[in-house]
DNA sequence: CATGAATGAGATTTCATTCAT
DNA sequence: AATGAATGAAATCTCATTCAT
């Protein structure tokens, strides 16, 4: 049996109790997350997690209590860092332009930093929304949405944005456009990912048709 | 994998739709489409569709081969026809502009009109992509991009469309918006398909920026 | 087949017997072989199996990955061992004739010691050779043929073998008639298997006219 | 769908009610026994046979109440044919040599025209023994058991045959290579079933060792 | 005589989880 | 912290057989 040296990404701060204690639950998760995200978390097993970590499936029960706590411990770090900056690139910008710049920039900045729980995300929000002991991802969900939909209409309200197209929908455009680069985007590819930003950004407020 | 497996004569199961055949098969395939598409491929028991169409599980077998076989049956049929007339649209528009217009109200006419295949697709074809049997689905997948990237750039060359983003990124941005539009498109709601389309075309081309 | 197969890592029930290692399984082989033996490999269920081990089927593929594994490992066993000690023979052997005594001597202990494998190679292996994953049985047997075939050519040049009769078919009658024995033989039964080994060599040599 | 030339051979007298009626069972029946004897009666499903014959297998049961049934059918017709000629042989012959030389030839001529019976029975008996409603494959082996014997038993006594090894025993070597060979004959191979007889009794009576 | 749809029992396999050591 | 064996529920698939048309 091969001895599986562990693998172990630069930023992964301590998920949990503070301490530099279990560094151990830190890399198990980074494992799941990257499974999670490639193969989707129903077809991933706990076997194919503990295999990656070179430990036999039932020791993952010594770090977790369930497949599912793994999930949530991925989803709730992920959405809470989302809706922590969000909130402070709302409160700190001085327009809506400057609020949706960032928030965009922002966004592409994660899918660059952690693709894995950008992609599960965006996998698995759709089922999972509405099932018991999920309630946290729909509600963070909104609270994120608003955020976006306060600086779409008060981007209208003071003429900036066109007022000719719904707010909620453009609302959707966007969102769905940013997070599904996850699925195309690759860190050493074409494009890096502020030019990616960049470029949609163009797009985005000057339109397709030229100048 | 069985011993033995014995070797099955190639007419078996396939009484290929078109035939005028088999009616049942088609009612069977709609149900899957749409649970597949409710609830994921992987997450679809073969029991649920016989529940749905009111048979037992094992009857399935009748009709066709495998889950697997349902799932193909389904994509195909969906990418088949989705390319046959994408390459309509492009063979009779008469500019790029015109070309995208259409291009972009047949996805939402599409969406509106077989959500349950897209959805699939939508959902799907990430995990299935360079599994074996299914090299169809990145095949099909290229030969419309084709389509799309040739509207995009001729309209760059011509003038109609800005050159200063790289067109295959448009592409990717373009086709993300349109087809993720399936997650939250509902036919009876706020907006028909007609109109997310059009609104869609106007922040596409005119940009968010108000003129 | 199922989409979206988990790639397993390749020491996955690599645990092959001779690392001195897992127990259980030699014992589960051993119930499996007989039970193969018994009622045909194809009418064994996994169920069979595991009823008679204690424990409940499912459990049985913490062990192996699949009934059919379980079917490997006892044919390489069996035919590894032999093709080993038919080497030994010939090898160490001084005539053709010796050679011919100690192959048919080792077959008929190998029916008394392991009746289990030899019947279930004997039933088995002419629907499995051809099978994708069984082509080891055929080399394997090819290898064995041709030891017996250098015997009995060699004794016909040396002119201590009859050579009217052509070498093969002489192989396959002694091969046919020896392995068979394991169908009637029984341990405990009228002639233990020195003496029918050493009947069927009379008869072999002198033939069946009264001298 | 391919028009199936139905295989018919030469010796195929009516199975049942004696009237010419029943050309398809006896072809459906052929059609089994080739199924039966290449993959074995449990590893041969109704389809396949359904398939063979080019009708589906529900449409079987309009000619046999079962799969049993045909098994039954080609059992008893085969094992009937073959008693009653040995019964012939062993009362037209002259001396135990010449029974035993006819029953051997007569063995490798039933091997030549219908193998695939032979190879049923060859790979079947043994699981079949003791099953109820097959206790005529028993009975029928026993008899034609007892034909062989007593020719092996005469032959003995009267000095032609040496009296030094066992009866019964030789008798299951002679039973096992003869019936054997249907694994390994072919009619069109480098030897014509006349000539395998040849040597096989040529070692037989003479011994392999060179005179 | 054959089709086409279905049954129902049982097979293999999967996998999250538990637990004594 | 980890192993190794096992559970138990549920999944996919197989197949002889039935039956209305």
């Amino acid at each position: 049996m091969a001895v599986r040296r562990p693998v172990r990404t630069a930023a992964r701060n301590g998920t949990r109790a503070g301490s530099g204690g279990s560094d151990r639950r830190a890399e198990l998760l980074q494992i799941a997350a990257g499974l999670f995200a490639g193969r989707g978390y129903a077809q991933t097993t706990v076997r194919d997690i503990a295999d990656e970590a070179g430990i036999l499936s039932g020791s993952l029960y010594h770090h977790f209590s369930s497949k599912e706590q793994m999930l949530h411990e991925i989803l709730q770090d992920f959405l809470g860092r989302l809706l922590e900056r969000f909130t402070e690139i709302e409160r700190d910008a001085q327009d809506p332009r400057q609020v949706l710049d960032q928030l965009v920039q922002h966004s592409f900045t994660v899918i660059h930093e952690t693709p894995e729980a950008v992609a599960l995300y965006q996998n698995e929000s759709g089922a999972l929304s509405g099932q018991p002991g999920f309630e946290y991802v729909d509600q963070l969900g909104r609270k994120i949405e608003k955020i976006w939909l306060r600086a779409l209409t008060a981007g209208q309200k003071s003429g900036v944005f066109r007022a000719d197209v719904d707010a909620s929908l453009t609302y959707r455009f966007i969102r769905d456009t940013v997070w599904c680069t996850v699925r195309w985007y690759r860190p050493r590819g074409r494009f890096r990912h502020e030019a990616v930003a960049e470029q949609y950004l163009r797009v985005l407020y000057g339109g397709l048709t030229a100048p």
